[in-house]
DNA sequence: AATATGAGAGGGCATATCCC
DNA sequence: GGGATATGCCCTCTCATATT
């Protein structure tokens, strides 16, 4: 008996150009617009799209009406491909050739009416200078979902940030603490203890609407709880109202700094542990040179000391 | 070594099919 | 009807093998 050697036939190599033409497929979500992304003709297209089914053994896009959707399969891939893509285009491109000053692009940072206020000038002028022709558009803080960075509607992500999906990247800027707030000739001001604190009426911020959060744990553990008669969703309000009325609100320190002018802020009677602001993104921006540039300067300018 | 030949991959055009 | 995808047919190009 001859000892055959087990040797088996190799399976042929995948077709890495699939991966670039199923990344396209996906993030136009048809096969007329990926063809016209890929310089290539709607059938040419569909013939791509049907080896990718092949490939993979999923129907990856599915008809739906007269358009595509995409499966499960599709869905669970999508970001790890747009990530290998990406990673291979600067691979090739290489990272040194972001030309800043040629570089047109609006990069959509969602942060907090307090960041914009505290960051915003310095954010914009140091852009200015490297990028002239970077537009910066600051969205309004909604639902804390991810699906905004999912699915490319932001850039950036600045602020307290809980709970986002598990391939979100994230980095702490910088930690803040809670002051307290008041109008300048407030009674609070004769002294601040944590009864009389709890005896004004309150405001909270929350983009949600919550009136209650930390502030109110960290009294209720020293026994005392406080009115939270307003809730608004920025902070801009929260100062409009204490400006003009007794009320006493509480945010963070270093964000407000700004905003807080013409006010009077107080350590809070009560300690209440720290906040860290960061900054989150979705990978598929990992290695856009673009992106780390925007990073580079967001943290720059949060580093830089008030 | 140079040339011819055949298979296979992949693209475009025309067209079928589906659905709004 | 018209937009979108899928497919039949044919073409070109490449590569491996056969032939001169």
């Amino acid at each position: 008996m001859i000892a055959k050697p087990t040797a088996r036939r190799h399976a042929p190599p995948i077709d890495m150009n699939l991966l670039v033409t199923l990344d396209a497929l996906l993030s136009e979500g048809s096969v007329v617009g990926a063809a016209q992304r890929l310089n290539l003709s709607p059938p040419a297209m569909s013939r791509q799209l049907a080896r990718i089914r092949h490939l993979i053994g999923d129907p990856v896009l599915v008809r739906a009406g007269r358009g595509l959707v995409p499966t499960p399969r599709a869905e669970a891939l999508r970001d790890r491909l747009r990530r290998l893509v990406s990673d291979a285009e600067a691979l090739v491109r290489g990272e040194d050739d972001l030309d800043l000053s040629r570089l047109e692009r609006t990069f959509v940072i969602r942060a907090s009416d307090g960041f914009v206020g505290t960051f915003g000038a310095a954010l914009a002028s140091l852009a200015a200078s490297q990028a002239p022709h970077v537009r910066l558009r600051f969205a309004p803080e909604d639902a804390e979902d991810v699906e905004g960075l999912r699915d490319g509607r932001i850039d950036a992500d600045v602020g307290v940030i809980g709970t986002m999906g598990p391939e979100i990247r994230l980095q702490t800027l910088f930690h803040d603490r809670f002051v307290g707030v008041v109008r300048p000739d407030h009674p609070l001001l004769a002294g601040i203890t944590p009864e009389r604190f709890s005896s004004f009426p309150h405001v909270s911020v929350s983009r949600r609407g919550r009136f209650a959060g930390p502030i109110d744990e960290a009294l209720a553990t020293h026994g005392f709880t406080r009115f939270v008669a307003l809730a608004v969703a920025n902070f801009a309000d929260a100062l409009a109202v204490v400006r003009m009325s007794d009320h006493v609100t509480a945010m963070p320190e270093r964000l407000t700094e700004p905003a807080r002018a013409g006010l009077l802020s107080f350590d809070l009677p009560v300690p209440v542990e720290g906040l860290a602001i960061s900054l989150a993104w979705h990978p598929r921006f990992e290695a856009d040179p673009a992106h780390r540039w925007l990073r580079g300067i967001v943290r720059e300018v949060c580093g830089r000391k008030p």
